[in-house]
RNA sequence: GGGCGAAUAGCUCAGUUGGUAGAGCGCCUGCUUUACACGCAGGAUGUCAGGGGUUCGAGUCCCUUUUCGCCCACCA
């Protein structure tokens, strides 16, 4: 083996940045993020492409808002989707991730407008096609930002066949399917109260408004009868909708107010007369049990004012300033200054009174963080009964399986108590609504494409509706339209349905519920198999990152801190089932320091092949530790399979963590030192061999989680011994029970724990490591632990650093060791001369206290007939040589004490 | 009001058919041993939130209480 390493090899630490965007364009360029099938068409094997369609794993982003710059959230989504389609990728699998993102209607209009707002500017000074050539850039700029850091974190994603949710074709899927819809009934435009934002000016769906706890004041205002000097007192919050009032309501049940139902009361400030009613809706336990009714601005109150046939009378402007139904002096300001003026007017002309401190619910607007206004307007509607009775009858059937399970409960609580999804929305950034009206007749067509290119409506005039759709409503065709769906293409039909969704809880409603429901309609199938919900990424004190908080983190400096490949282990070593993520800077030193190990482990055997001839797996004959190293990676290959497909990402990486730090590192590599420094060439190349081909193995298991690192020393192991082909698109191990050396596994593992236990003794007295002494092991020859000791003496040895074990059968306690009892073994260290006996009395003493305990413990269990009847007999058993045992060591231990107490210094 | 989740070492968390409690960080001791001091070896640390139940046996299953977090729905 020529040393042909790369100069990088000397260093300690990984240098991330000198390979990781290197190797992210190698296989980029080389097409292994193209699905197989792909790249066996480009080399002209057809036969095999088809053979590759079988089973196809896809994976579809959720597209990031082409709004900014992506957070630690997203950094965790796409990890997590990368290991899985890497994995699923080296499983031979037909595999896609499609990336891509979403044109963000309201949030992205919302950013331009701000910037637009700092250069002295407005979109309406603008004009709306020069705002939207203006989003349109931003979103492009965004688009490439976007991409650059999925590249850092990995994303091995098919570029060529990445999309946005605004582009030409999926704009005409957007069409086509509201035309549907529309065919179909299942769209209707009305006037409607709607939440309006105030801010953006557009209306928003039900799931767009967040309700925030907020403690404002109750005002009781009085309401003069017309007709008699009674008063009926009011309790209100909004004291500002007065002028919207068209009732009072009382409870029907009400005896108090029953004489009033049918007369009138004079609204303060105003001089309109409003009428009395009865409706049930009215709580008699809230306020006074009287209710003013401003049908305009209130959803219950418009529920209440249909049923009554009352004005619906709007006191707002689009941008929440009152307009001019009301007096002269609250025109024109907002409604937060409005609700102060009336309290005072109301306070000064006598109507109030009084106030008291009231918490309740509030709406605000998801993206701007303004308050909610319900609002009366004419908006498109889609009827989403007919569409959740649908998915809810055959989502369960067709399989779809939500990780973690509880998920699911979201989700059918959701569908179960569907609302209308209000579509349009008062925005320039959007996928115009497919509706055109005649200028003159003003009829409208419903229609896939511009009427005016339609021969039938040759010469007509028509504009189009102003509004846009919600984003949304592109959004939930994603997995279908990216493929090119409703098109029949191979893409559809090789990758469609995809078949894990990865996201987070907080868009089950917004999203996942409505793909669902969007590929039942439209592709009658559930557009994924599985779902997986990601945790929240927090800080380390549980709070939510923002940045307002300023306790974001951003991917792209630990990934210059640490390397990708560290934020990556971190994070899905880290995940939790259960709970959001916990996470600050700092906390990604630990996938770095992972990887450092890895790499180190990687540089010492490089080091090491010098002057050896690789040679082939099935050539290199195995020792027990040998075996026992094969066993352990079986075991993790085993277990690593196991937790994907529960879709346990840290059960995985846990695995990997243990097995290459502990028993690799630890044990395997040092116990490897004993060959790898011996004169004798065989030994030392069988050795590197060895090592080569386990790392090998180790590196592919790695890499879906440490795709970069993984990749980077893989293509160091000389070229006989490597996989013909990067790792990225090497098939990943297989479990292969007939390997495990089981029976090795176990004799190995008392290997250890005699090892521990001198190792143990030795650090406990503050003896030097390099300090030799004599060990002598007392074992019956027919125990099975004698064979053990023959086998592993010279490890036992290398590992504790003393010359040699002597076995015997009876001690000759004259040369008065220090001892340490293990099942039938009792090790026998000629350290006394070396240490305190007061110290070793004392930590007898603790051992002896310990043994009390579980023997005690035994004692209960098997003095218990109940246990002795229906524990498992093999539980019984264990218990008793437990106890058998314990009690050995008992009467040895004190002996031992007896020995030391009566031993000369 | 309804639902969900969490509560295990100082901190962050594992603990998937019930069978003697684990890791990492932090802490303490020893070691610059020719891969790694982002290291090695060793060590200390727990009323598994409280109570009750099922069971021979419960961190694990059931009930209940408390605290924290989230979601949904709401009384203006």
């Amino acid at each position: 083996m020529k040393k042909k390493l790369s100069a990088q090899l000397l260093d300690q630490r990984v240098n991330y940045a000198s390979f990781e965007e290197s190797w992210y364009k190698r296989w980029n360029d080389s097409g292994a993020f193209l699905p197989l099938s792909d790249r066996l068409e480009q080399e002209g094997r057809t036969k095999e492409a088809d053979i590759a369609k079988k089973e196809h794993f896809s994976i579809v982003i959720p597209p990031p808002n082409v709004t900014g710059k992506l957070h630690i959230g997203h950094g965790l989504n796409t990890i997590l989707q990368d290991i899985l389609i890497r994995y699923h990728r080296m499983l031979g699998k037909n595999v896609v991730w499609i990336p891509g993102t979403d044109h963000a209607g309201i949030a992205t209009q919302n950013v331009v407008e701000k910037i637009i707002e700092q250069e002295g500017n407005s979109r309406e000074t603008l004009g709306r096609e020069m705002f939207v050539t203006r989003v349109a850039a931003h979103a492009e700029e965004h688009r490439n930002i976007i991409r650059e850091q999925l590249e850092k974190l990995g994303a091995s994603c098919d570029w060529t066949r990445d999309n946005f949710t605004f582009s030409d074709r999926l704009s005409q899927v957007v069409r086509d399917v509201f035309v549907r819809l529309w065919e179909k009934g299942l769209i209707y435009k009305g006037h409607y109260l709607v939440n309006w934002s105030t801010k953006s000016q557009t209306a928003l769906s039900d799931d767009e408004v967040e309700y925030k706890s907020v403690t404002g004041k109750l005002y009781y205002v009085q309401y003069p009868l017309v007709d008699s000097d009674a008063v009926l007192t009011v309790a209100t919050t909004r004291p500002e909708t007065i002028f919207g009032d068209t009732a009072v309501a009382v409870n029907p049940e009400d005896e108090r107010y029953a004489a009033y139902v049918g007369s009138l009361v004079r609204l303060p400030l105003t001089d309109k007369k409003i009428p009395i009613i009865a409706d049930a809706h009215v709580d008699t336990s809230f306020g006074t049990g009287a209710l003013k009714i401003t049908p305009a601005h209130a959803i219950n109150d418009y529920e209440i004012g249909k049923r009554h046939n009352l004005d619906v009378v709007n006191i707002l402007n689009t941008d929440g300033t009152l307009n001019d139904t009301v007096p002269e002096e609250f025109r024109g300001i907002s409604v937060q200054e409005a609700r102060g003026l009336a309290a005072q007017k109301l306070e000064e002309e006598g109507f109030l009174e009084k106030t008291e401190p009231h918490t309740h619910q509030v709406g605000y607007c998801y993206r701007t963080g303004v308050p909610i206004e319900p609002y009366l307007s004419e908006q498109w509607f889609v009827k989403m009964k007919p569409l959740a009775e649908q998915a809810l009858q055959t989502w369960e059937e067709q399989g779809l399986t939500f990780f973690p399970e509880r998920w699911k409960n979201t989700y059918l609580h959701w569908m179960n108590n569907i609302r209308d999804w209000c579509i349009s929305r008062q925005l320039w950034w959007g996928h115009r609504i497919p509706v055109w009206y005649n200028s003159e007749t003003g009829e409208s067509i419903v229609s896939r494409d511009d009427p005016h290119t339609i021969p039938e409506h040759a010469g007509k005039k028509f504009h189009q509706d102003e509004d846009v759709l919600d984003t949304w409503f592109s959004s939930w065709l994603w997995p279908f339209s990216v493929f090119g769906w409703p098109e029949k293409n191979s893409d559809v039909e090789n990758f469609y349905p995809t078949s894990t969704l990865v996201t987070g809880y907080d868009i089950i409603f917004f999203w996942v519920a409505r793909m669902v429901m969007a590929g039942l309609e439209f592709t009658q199938q559930n557009p994924f198999r599985d779902v997986y919900i990601t945790p929240l990424v927090r800080d380390k004190k549980g709070r939510k990152m923002s940045k307002s908080l300023g306790n974001g983190i951003d991917p792209l400096e630990i990934i210059e801190m640490y390397g990708s490949d560290a934020l990556r282990f971190t994070l899905s070593y880290q995940l939790s089932q259960g709970t959001d993520l916990l996470v600050d800077a700092e906390s990604f030193s630990f996938g770095s320091r992972f990887i450092t190990k890895l790499w180190n482990a990687s540089r010492f055997i490089f080091r090491m092949m010098d002057d050896v001839v690789p040679c082939r797996w099935e050539d290199i004959a195995l020792d027990s530790t040998d075996k026992w190293m094969i066993n352990c990676i079986e075991a993790v290959t085993n277990q690593v399979h196991t937790a994907m497909a529960e879709y346990q990402f840290n059960g995985a990486a846990h695995v990997l963590y243990d097995c290459v730090w502990g028993d690799y590192c630890d044990w395997y590599v040092e116990l490897a030192k004993r060959h790898l420094y011996s004169e004798d060439i065989e030994i030392r190349s069988r050795m590197v061999n060895l090592l080569l081909h386990i790392h090998k193995r180790i590196l592919t298991l790695l890499h879906p989680f440490l795709p970069f690192v993984s990749e980077e020393i893989h293509s160091m192991i000389p070229e006989a011994i490597r996989h013909e082909t990067e790792l990225i698109v090497t098939e990943y191990p297989i479990f292969c029970e007939d390997l495990m050396y089981n029976e090795e596994g176990m004799r190995f593992a008392t290997m250890q724990t005699i090892v521990r236990a001198i190792r143990s003794t030795r650090s406990e007295f503050s003896i030097s490591p390099k300090k030799q002494f004599r060990c002598v092991i007392e074992v019956l020859v027919d125990d099975p632990v004698y064979s053990i000791i023959v086998a592993f003496q010279e490890e036992i040895c290398f590992l504790c650093n003393i010359d040699a074990i002597e076995l015997c059968q009876t001690f000759d306690y004259s040369f008065t060791p220090m001892t340490r009892i293990l099942d039938n073994v009792r090790i026998h260290l000629d350290i006394r001369s070396m240490v305190d006996d007061e110290k070793e009395l004392q930590r007898l003493h603790k051992q002896i206290d310990k043994i009390t305990k579980v023997l005690k413990q035994c004692e209960q269990k098997l003095n218990n007939k109940q246990f002795l009847e229906h524990a498992d007999p093999s539980v019984v058993q264990q218990q008793q040589e437990l106890y058998e045992l314990s009690h050995t060591h008992m009467k040895q231990t004190k002996e031992i004490v007896e020995m030391v107490k009566g031993a000369p210094e």
